[in-house]
DNA sequence: CCTGTGATCGTCT
DNA sequence: GACGATCACAGGT
């Protein structure tokens, strides 16, 4: 048996979105050994008006038009860094926050905070803890920097995203019931 | 605990 | 020319 495969399979992605977002909360997501588990994640879709990809493909969102399981990575207000998970014909999911388990002192140093609570909980903060930025758009979840591992059952709560103005009836933001690390307490 | 605001720039209108 | 799938900090409750 190798380590390869304990990682997710590439039909992982090839699902419904919002399927995708709820499955991988409890997963182990690293880059090059730094991160942890994610406890957080937003769906978002081509037919949804929170989405990027709903006025159709331009140069920006591409990525989430091309294959499931690459990775989409955007700057917003010209100075944060987000990290997607695409999952095919227009659609992708936000990765919002991680509980920090692996790297600790080098998510810290890179965030210029100490804490656990500070270093992953925002979708800004868990790409600067673990280096995440323009260089890997594109780039598959399923190789190297990456390396996502399944994680045990859990109970996921399900409610509205936040940060959208539109498509706010869609209760698409999926989080570890509880969790400390999130970048919002559960509803 | 909460609300408000400035920072900062690529993307789309 | 306006607007963000955000964050950090300040100030009031």
């Amino acid at each position: 048996m190798t380590s390869q495969a304990m990682h997710l399979a590439a039909g992982f992605f090839e699902r419904p979105v919002e399927v995708v977002a709820a499955n991988l909360v409890g997963c182990s997501l690293t880059l090059d050994g730094v991160g942890g588990r994610i406890v957080e994640t937003e769906a978002y879709a081509a037919d949804d008006p929170a989405s990027h990809s709903f006025r159709g493909l331009t140069s920006r969102n591409a990525p989430m038009f091309g294959p499931a399981g690459r990775a989409y990575v955007y700057r917003i207000y010209g100075l944060h860094w987000c990290l997607n998970f695409t999952c095919g014909n227009g659609s992708a999911v936000l990765i919002r926050s991680l509980e920090p388990l692996a790297g600790n002192e080098i998510m810290a140093a890179r965030r210029g905070v100490a804490g656990p609570q500070n270093l992953c909980s925002g979708p800004g903060k868990l790409c600067q803890a673990l280096g995440v930025d323009g260089s890997l758009n594109g780039a598959s979840v399923l190789e190297q920097p990456f390396a996502l591992m399944p994680g045990v059952a859990h109970p996921v709560i399900v409610g509205p995203r936040i940060g959208i103005t539109r498509g706010r009836d869609t209760p698409w933001r999926f989080s570890h019931g509880g969790s400390p690390y999130l970048s919002r307490r559960s509803p």
